[in-house]
DNA sequence: ATAGTTCCTGTAGCCGCTACAGGTTCAAGA
DNA sequence: TCTTGAACCTGTAGCGGCTACAGGAACTAT
């Protein structure tokens, strides 16, 4: 019940949006099995391949790691996982997420300090490359 | 007027924060000017190079690529810069951090929402999993 | 003089791809 | 059936921004 259609890597690649490369390089790296071949020697994907693929691919996007990626991929291959070790995994991946947030949120307000103290002018004193070069005084100065 | 005191790379390292293997990274790629050498062979650091380096950090706690960088030291070093352009390098760079971070709080909101659907108890049908596979249904089912 | 620390170079690894080169296999048309 | 040309194959190297060795030389303090 499993591969009623063959699917060549580059239909694969179509359908989901990963990069044929980047296929190959999640065989390589073992978050894809590998996946049976033509007489010739060709890559041929089922569904299952297909689905595990998507999965991925928005996992990636969701900025999980590829090891995160593989831990959840392992809960679910072992058909162990629980619902709780699932949503443990999401929710320490989302405070990385909340980190990364407010980190930019800070350092978005000082680029916006130190922007907004600058005319833009022609002058070659900037105080941005002050604010940058220690507390005061350019470097080649 | 310039090398009054000179630092080892371990004394520069302590004062900038900056790891040695970074330092002389740096150097390998063209952000540091490689300094004049003890007779043993030894780096020896003076004022302006503790001050380049620090800017280098500032500069990479505030997100610019060591490629920013090397187009914000190239002015500076030039001589030739003016506020105008400094400023635009700064608002180029505050534009990818407002992209990165409204990127970033999407997928927060997605991760939130899947891990409310989830009750986080011991049952193996998981909707976290089952979003991530698809619209419906697990990969192994 | 000697021990112990710091420094040196060079190389390789990390992540998550991407981009080749140089060859083989496949599918479709003549 | 033959031929073209697209799609595939493997293997290797590169990206950015470091970090981590190994194996040795140079400093500094006693």
């Amino acid at each position: 019940m499993s591969q009623q259609f063959d699917l060549t890597i580059g239909q694969l690649s179509q359908k989901t949006g990963v990069n044929i490369e980047t296929i190959r390089y999640y065989e390589r790296v073992n978050v894809m099995p590998p996946p049976p071949r033509s007489p010739g020697g060709h890559r041929l994907y089922d569904q299952n391949h297909l689905k595990r693929l998507t999965f991925i691919r928005r996992s990636r996007e969701l900025g999980f790691t590829l090891n995160e990626i593989r831990d959840l991929l392992g809960l679910v291959d072992g058909g162990i996982y629980t619902c709780g070790e699932v949503k443990e995994l999401t929710d320490q991946h989302r405070k990385i997420v909340r980190k990364k947030i407010s980190d930019l949120r800070r350092l978005e307000k000082t680029l916006v300090k130190i922007s907004a103290e600058c005319e833009g002018g022609a002058t070659p004193e900037c105080p941005i490359i002050d604010a940058l070069f220690s507390k005061r005084g350019a470097f080649s100065a």
